[in-house]
RNA sequence: GGUCCGGUAGUUCAGUUUGGUUAGAAUACAUGCCUGUCACGCAUGGGGUCGCGAGUUCAAGUCUCGUCCGGACCGCCA
């Protein structure tokens, strides 16, 4: 027997008990005649004592424990003398008579801790140590309860999980797809799914009307701190449904998990914005709405005082830093540095101060008085002691740009707080974007979403102004989720591909699975997809998504554990039709 | 496709601004001392292709060019 209990479990009560315990050394302290060793797995560290007094032997054989070795001791578990207040188990420790070595260890690259000295590269290269450390547990187990406590809710619900294919089809819309060659048709290829979107819908026509499933998807994009080239989603449909039926289920789960994962009671309904209504507030279609300092429009107050940056702009907007009156110069200077990065890319930024005695200080007094600032102190009820920003231009681009200025004042002022959660809906999204350079329609969602019934007429006269049934569920500045009312007819179908640029025989080509599908009795259907690794370090408290999955890869795309992607046989190749071809 | 930051001991970093003695610190590791430690303490010691290549120079960790690797971001991600 390897053990009877667990690192983490003995306590005070357990006195005298003769145990046996295994797990890994994390420290070996030795003072003179007693040595002390910390055992560790994964749910604590239990003490371990051993004396030269008792059992030189023994105690010798103890010292010479190295880091990360895998041991099996029995004992007997005893008060300490010199308790730790700081450890679970700090009020006992096992007086060790027998110590077994099951795995001796090399020195580790870096020391499994809390804090670890490790840094990024090398602990995911030695990504199972990292996972020894707590932290890294944590979010791992964290991960575990997430989707356990879908799985519960959605099965009570009546939802079935249901997998779907990993090889398909390659299709032209969206993101790249990862592909994978054939070795029986030579010269094809399948594709690895973005999403199972498609047979989530096959299934509602199959007839499965409440379907989910906690599936991996694969997208050959750039990757950033919260995208990884796979990555997983919790994949929902159900039929028979229109878009506050399915607000409402999806809305009881997120209750639910963080009730049963966080402890967190959500008793109010969560806030619905509009899409136009999120850019005008918050310049974004994610709105972190743990802090108001909205956005107001002053354009009109703004405009024909003589300063032409302002006249000649489509747009004057501002938000109101509470408390920031007394910044510096210097600060000032560093907010219109950040405002002028690339990445952000305003031509300046205008503050005025709403000084405490009353006052106003601007950038901009020459040409605007006390009045036409309290005007606009106003507009954006700011109170003395406040500080205004405003900026201007291109009314979606200076949106925007103050949604990044928003956020970066609420970081400054502490208000995007790791704690506190913000769940809301975004609702009533375009259902095309133009893209700026072809003019060419894209899909906003993707190419099966329903216009809002309302703005069916549109779609002909006016297609950039049409709605989209479709909805995003955003927490804390992050989109957690979205989905939208699908399409269920052939014809609207087809009216949709043709917006979309594909010929008839294209839109056959590529999706006539589907329309052929439409024309069985498709119910009307719905659905909504999660993006679980997002949701998790967001309940984590993590910047980034590589924290809660157990083997995640680099910003490159790369595995540097197992050193992925590499170079095939010529075998290989030849079997699968392919020649590689290397550019110099 | 682009912008920025970094690569020096097992690890995390300093040193590069202004080229010049034997490249330092902390931690980890090893040895010794230490009977109540738990970030143990003290002493001693080993440990370096300064990412790689080329160039400038009497002299390069330090300057220049190229290249590889890592990180953040923009584009991209229906």
């Amino acid at each position: 027997m390897y053990r009877t209990h667990n690192c983490g479990e003995l306590r005070i009560k357990n006195i005298n008990t003769e145990v046996v315990l295994s797990g890994w050394v994390q420290k070996v302290r030795k003072l003179g005649g007693m040595t002390f060793v910390d055992l560790r797995d994964r749910y604590g560290i239990t003490q371990l004592v051993f004396n030269d007094e008792t059992d030189a032997d023994l105690s010798e054989k103890a010292q010479k424990l190295g880091r990360e070795f895998v041991i099996k001791i029995t004992g007997k578990v005893t008060e300490r003398s010199s308790k730790n207040p700081d450890l679970p188990t700090g009020e006992i420790e096992i007086t060790v008579n027998d110590l077994e070595i099951l795995s001796k260890s090399e020195i580790p690259p870096f020391t499994i801790e809390e804090n670890t000295d490790g840094g990024e590269e090398i602990r995911l290269k030695y990504r199972y140590l990292d996972l020894r450390r707590p932290n890294v547990q944590k979010g791992i187990i964290l991960r575990h309860k997430t989707t356990r406590e879908i799985r519960n809710f959605l099965s009570n619900k009546g939802f079935l999980e249901i997998e779907t294919p990993f090889l398909i089809k390659s299709t032209p819309e969206g993101a790249r797809d990862f592909v994978v060659p054939s070795r029986m048709s030579e010269g094809k290829f399948y594709a690895l799914p973005q999403s199972p979107q498609v047979f989530k819908q096959l299934l509602m026509i199959g007839g499965y009307d409440k379907y989910f499933q906690i599936t991996k998807c694969f997208r050959d994009e750039d990757f950033r701190a919260d995208r990884q080239p796979e990555f997983t989603q919790i994949d929902c449909e159900m039929s028979f449904v229109e878009r506050d039926d399915v607000l409402t289920v999806f809305e009881e789960m997120t209750k639910h998990i963080f009730k049963k994962v966080m402890n967190i009671d959500f008793p109010e309904t969560f806030p619905r914005l509009k899409y136009d209504e999120a850019m005008e507030k918050y310049g974004s279609d994610k709105p972190d709405i743990r802090f108001e300092m909205k956005i107001h429009e002053i354009s009109k107050s703004a405009k024909n005082k003589g300063f032409k940056i302002f006249d000649d702009a489509e747009y004057v907007g501002a938000i109101c830093a509470e408390g920031l009156a007394s910044y510096s110069r210097k600060q000032l200077d560093k907010l219109v540095d950040f405002v002028k990065r690339p990445q952000i890319g305003a031509k300046g930024l205008v503050y005025v101060k709403y000084n405490e005695d009353g006052t106003f200080k601007s950038s901009v007094d020459k040409f605007y008085s006390a009045e036409d600032l309290k005007t606009w102190a106003d507009t954006l009820s700011a109170k003395p002691g406040d500080l205004i920003l405003v900026m201007s231009g291109n009314k979606k681009e200076t949106l925007t740009q103050l949604g990044e200025l928003r956020l970066e004042m609420g970081d400054r002022s502490e208000l995007r707080d790791k704690n506190k959660f913000a769940p809301l809906w975004i609702i009533d999204f375009p259902l095309f974007e133009k893209d700026e350079e072809t003019g060419q329609l894209h899909a906003m969602h993707h190419p099966f979403t329903s216009p809002k019934i309302s703005d069916i007429e549109l779609l002909d006269t006016d297609p950039e102004a049409v709605k989209a049934n479709a909805y995003d569920l955003v927490i804390n500045g992050n989109e957690i989720g979205g989905g939208s009312i699908r399409i269920h007819n052939t014809e609207m179908q087809e009216k949709m591909f043709e917006h979309l640029g594909f010929t008839k025989e294209e839109a056959e080509e590529q999706f006539g699975f589907l329309m052929n599908a439409f024309k069985y009795g498709a119910p009307p259907h719905g659905g909504i997809a999660f993006g679980l690794d997002r949701w998790v370090a967001l309940l984590n408290g993590s910047e980034s998504i590589r924290d809660v999955m157990a083997f995640p890869k680099n910003n490159a795309g790369r595995d540097l554990m197992i050193d992925a992607p590499s170079e095939i046989d010529k075998q290989q190749l030849e079997d699968l039709h392919l020649t590689v071809v290397k550019k110099f």
